[in-house]
DNA sequence: TAAGGATGTAATATATATATTACATTGCGG
DNA sequence: CCGCAATGTAATATATATATTACATCCTTA
């Protein structure tokens, strides 16, 4: 798990697809990025912190040792 | 100006060719960051952070009104 | 004045993020 | 049981981030 985005989602109550089309990408690219697959862009996540009224830091941060 | 990689580095008495390679990129790139005129992937972000001993809010944040 | 460090930037090549299309499974409400 | 929403995932195509190489300017300092 590398990062918050599907435990932030799920408690926002949206489904990926709403997420993901909030975000401007697709719901296999959400799927991928939830699941620690995918390398985001930035511009990507601030979307998506945007939708789900977050920071980068409380939904992408991964601390010094965590990697 | 959307990211405060420039000001931080700066401040952190570091060229970019030691910021660059600490983070796994060529100064190229970072001279582009910089500048704004790349979308960098989240670990990008991730290694400049730790280089710059900040969080990912700290150097790239963006609120929602202001890109 | 010359040399070197720091930076900007352009051209091309490569890697990879992302879209598209498609098919699959699971679980829930009718 | 049936249908549908939600999700996983694979194959291929496309866009774009990043590297590489190269050359330029500016500033400092010896």
């Amino acid at each position: 798990m590398q990062n918050n985005v599907r435990a932030l989602r799920v408690a926002a109550h949206l489904s990926q697809v709403e997420l993901a089309s909030a975000a401007g990408i697709t719901r296999q690219t959400l799927s991928l990025i939830e699941k620690g697959a995918y390398n985001p862009s930035l511009k990507l996540c601030l979307n998506i912190c945007y939708r789900l009224g977050q920071t980068l830091d409380q939904v992408f941060w991964v601390a010094p040792g965590d990697q």
